[in-house]
DNA sequence: GACTAATTACACTACACGGTGTAGTGTAAT
DNA sequence: ATTACACTACACCGTGTAGTGTAATTAGTC
């Protein structure tokens, strides 16, 4: 394959356009949205502000772009479905760990904050980030499977569902942000006791 | 007493304030504090926007008389005791309220939204406004008092209180603010079914 | 070394917005 | 009639900042 040669007149131009996209970052989760200034993420990415014009349209842009890898990032994992062969409490980890990876590392646990904030602020975008997001459509199929399978036992796998990802992110995803991940401590532990809450309630007695 | 008439010579500003204080909610929930603009208040409010500067030194001091309002507003529910005569899902279900009560109005769900926005990007704040919210520790000493009674069985009371609050807040807040309240319907029967799912989990088998 | 795209420095525009100063008005108490 | 005062309308200032135009400079490719 000759891709990488395929026109060689133009330079690779990537590495400004990552190094941009990293320090704006920051700059963006240190002040907001409205506060931070192009001046300053220039500055700090160590970049003329002539240049991240020539990259990006404008601030918006840059923002969609920083918003449009984290999403990115956050969809690379696969969708997890029911198995017979791992334990329940097993596999409701795996659908929290989704959520936590969204918040374990201090970047994405920023850049989590920030955009939430906005569309605190601005339901319709928030529509646009929440309205793709595949694990919560993901649990329900694989709760309604676990009853077929005569594990667990409940009315509406709906209601199951919300309640599931309700405890997580109140107890976790949310306190993780507003406590700056202070609340991360032993969070194994507290994640099992969720799951123990889960399934006191929707585990079928037999 | 006499303590209306103590001076005469002052007019009664209350009523230009409070109208100012009512719209500006409007415009900040509309915009958000750093897009919202004094202008903008003025002209919703009908009012000169002098007259909001001889009434609040700053944006910033307009914006705070708001939050200590909604605040206030919110603290006036006394805290709640353990009784051995009422059920515990129905004293539960008197702790889920003071939460609700931050999100079934459509103007405090906004003002909500705005806060919980705010200090999303700035912990301090949050510290601030937070740190002062009784309920939770309220519960604790509900859940140590049910304990000692013989109707709950757990060994970390905080933890058990996280699991609640968590709950409520990850279900019901969150998903309302997220949704403007869209969620909200049929609250009633989710939150019966949270506080079902709490106790398969705490309440005492005998 | 020549060519050229990428980048820089920097001056500049346009504009929004917080906050102030002031001249003047309506009104209730004296 | 006078006074005190809340209020209005409006012009104005300073500043912060998104975004642009341009000439000069740097550096990768041939």
């Amino acid at each position: 394959m000759a891709d990488i040669a395929i026109k060689r007149k133009n330079r690779d131009t990537s590495g400004k356009r990552k190094i941009i996209l990293e320090h704006a970052v920051q700059v963006f989760i240190k002040n907001g949205f409205a506060s931070a200034s192009m001046d300053e993420i220039a500055e700090t990415s160590g970049v003329s502000k002539r240049t991240i014009y020539n990259h990006f349209q404008s601030k918006a842009n840059l923002f969609q772009a920083i918003v449009a890898d984290f999403i990115a990032d956050r969809d690379r994992k696969r969708p997890i479905e029911y198995s017979k062969d791992i334990s329940l409490e097993e596999q409701l980890r795996d659908f929290a760990a989704a959520e936590l990876f969204l918040i374990d590392d201090p970047v994405r646990r920023g850049l989590s904050r920030l955009i939430t904030s906005i569309f605190l602020m601005d339901l319709e975008f928030g529509e646009h980030i929440h309205g793709q997001y595949s694990p919560y459509q993901s649990l329900i199929q694989w709760l309604e499977a676990a009853k077929k399978h005569g594990q667990l036992d409940f009315l509406s796998s709906q209601l199951a569902a919300r309640v599931f990802y309700g405890l997580v992110e109140g107890c976790i995803t949310w306190s993780a942000m507003l406590s700056d991940g202070a609340s991360l401590q032993g969070v194994d532990q507290i994640l099992d006791e969720l799951i123990e809450v889960f399934l006191s309630r929707y585990r079928k007695v037999r």
